[in-house]
RNA sequence: GGAGAAAUACCCAAGUGGCUAUAAGGGGCUCCCCUGCUAAGGGAGUAGACUGGGAUAACCGGUGCGUGGGUUCAAAUCCCACUUUCUCCGCCA
């Protein structure tokens, strides 16, 4: 959602927004917004009048009845009365305003950073930086899944046909073990950092996913509790951002520099579906995630801080790893900027997404009324900065891990950092 | 899950239809005075937020007593629903 009094000051800036976008079809709703607010304010401004006045008379009537001038009261009551249809008219018409301009402010895209590429899609995304090298062994390397059922680590058939469904899985033995292991490594990875660690909710209100995703994200990641005015979240940002929601956060306090855990669940609607077998594209997985909030003129630098933190994680457990910046019309509609990290495949031998590294601008934050107390009396309250990062995502961060790690006699190689999550095993086989 | 009690400002708390929410009283905090040293006394200040008009001013309005509705000319106060907390009972890792 952008600033309403941006569309009132500068329509021209939201509508060159959205053409960056390729989102032209958008292109109405900022007239539509400019002329139902102008109708809103009219209707505010009639209606507070009106209320006042109604505020008047009635401390009147109240003096008249302790007075003990009861006709006069009563005369007097007759004023009001007939103020009464007309207020109830403004108040049921505010409302309506407010629910229009609310539904169009929600799918106008956020302002993009002058430093996005233009694109149309995904295809025109701008590869900024590559780590590693890009190598393709001069063995077979198998399908990730064939090398987790060598290890006897994966058990697909059961989830899929009996207990859950298509995209589910069971990890077990020494890949459920690396699986933790990747995880924990991880954690402790940002503590060393200097991010505070979380276990958050799992479930959230709809209040809150309103709050950190876009309308359309919603329905096609989204899993609702029959009955419940809960969701299953698709990552910890969810509830970490959501745990801002409506506060007031002191400027002394910023940055927040915050590290979460959870199980993250999808549908996976669109585009993509869950068409791949294995676990690149599953309904269930986990992931360790840090998300900053800060002053507007601190993100772009927290931002760049977050990035580096995926990178040297897959450094340090040898990964090929390449980032891409997203262009203007791959990005989210609440994204201001927007990198994806992505790991070498030498199966494949291109690169697949492993985390997205986004700033969100004050997007959320208005959403969710997230705002900073300002010191400066003059300059007022205003929104914070929210960003988000993907540390890392297993079991698909293990196709990379085990594609990388496979060696020629079969065995799977444990770099350094994550032996003493392995029981000190320096490889598995 | 059942029964009872409660929700007012930074904290405690008074207020049971209007004439002090312009929120009593206490505590805390900030400043000042007196005093002169691990103290005591006196005085002043202490809603914030959202929002409309106005010029991003001065200023003038609207909303606010857990949340959402209702009754009324008028609601912290009466009615309904919900949420949360506390006590007791039941159940559970």
């Amino acid at each position: 959602m952008i600033d309403i009094k941006l569309l009132r000051t500068d329509p021209d800036l939201v509508r060159e927004n959205i053409k960056k976008k390729f989102q032209d079809e958008k292109l109405p709703l900022v007239d539509e917004v400019i002329a139902l607010d102008k109708e809103y304010r009219e209707a505010v401004t009639r209606c507070d009048y009106l209320r006042n006045q109604r505020n008047v008379i009635s401390k009147r009537i109240g003096m008249l009845m302790g007075e003990g001038k009861r006709d006069e009261a009563e005369a007097t009551k007759k004023e009001v009365t007939a103020m009464a249809d007309e207020m109830a008219a403004l108040d049921q018409r505010k409302v309506e305003l407010q629910g229009e301009i609310r539904k169009r402010m929600l799918v106008i895209p956020q302002i993009i950073d002058p430093s996005v590429p233009i694109g149309k899609d995904d295809s025109e995304n701008v590869e900024i930086e590559r780590f590693g090298e890009p190598l393709v062994p001069d063995y077979p390397i198998p399908y990730h899944t064939d090398i987790m059922k060598k290890f006897n680590g994966i058990e697909l058939d059961a989830a899929r046909d009996k207990i859950s469904g298509n995209g589910f899985y069971y990890l077990c033995g020494d890949i459920a073990r690396l699986h933790s292991a990747v995880l924990s490594y991880a954690r402790d990875f940002m503590i060393d950092r200097g991010y505070t660690y979380y276990i958050p909710p799992f479930m959230i209100h709809s209040s809150v996913v309103n709050g950190v995703m876009s309308f359309s994200e919603m329905e096609n990641m989204m899993y609702k509790i029959e009955g419940e005015d809960l969701y299953l979240i698709g990552t910890s940002e969810h509830s970490m951002i959501g745990k801002f929601i409506d506060s007031f956060l002191e400027e002394d306090s910023l940055p927040q520099r915050l590290t979460s855990y959870s199980p993250c669940f999808r549908k996976e609607v669109g585009a993509h579906g869950i068409e791949e077998r294995g676990v690149y594209r599953i309904h269930q997985f986990e992931k360790q995630e840090m998300i900053i909030v800060c002053k507007p003129e601190d993100s772009p630098r927290m931002f760049d801080e977050l990035w580096k933190n995926t990178v040297d994680f897959f450094r340090s457990l040898e990964i090929p790893v390449r980032t891409l910046e997203c262009c203007s019309g791959d990005l989210a509609d609440l994204k201001v900027k927007s990198l994806d990290v992505e790991a070498w495949s030498p199966r494949q031998q291109k690169y697949f997404e492993v985390g997205s590294c986004s700033n969100l601008g004050d997007a959320q934050a208005r959403r969710l009324g997230i705002r900073i107390k300002s010191k400066d009396k003059q300059k007022g309250n205003y929104f914070a900065h929210t960003l988000n990062n993907t540390v890392v995502a297993p079991p698909r961060m293990l196709i990379a891990f085990l594609e990388n790690h496979l060696q020629a006699d079969g065995s799977v190689t444990v770099p350094e950092p994550l032996r003493p999550y392995m029981g000190g095993k320096d490889h598995l086989e």
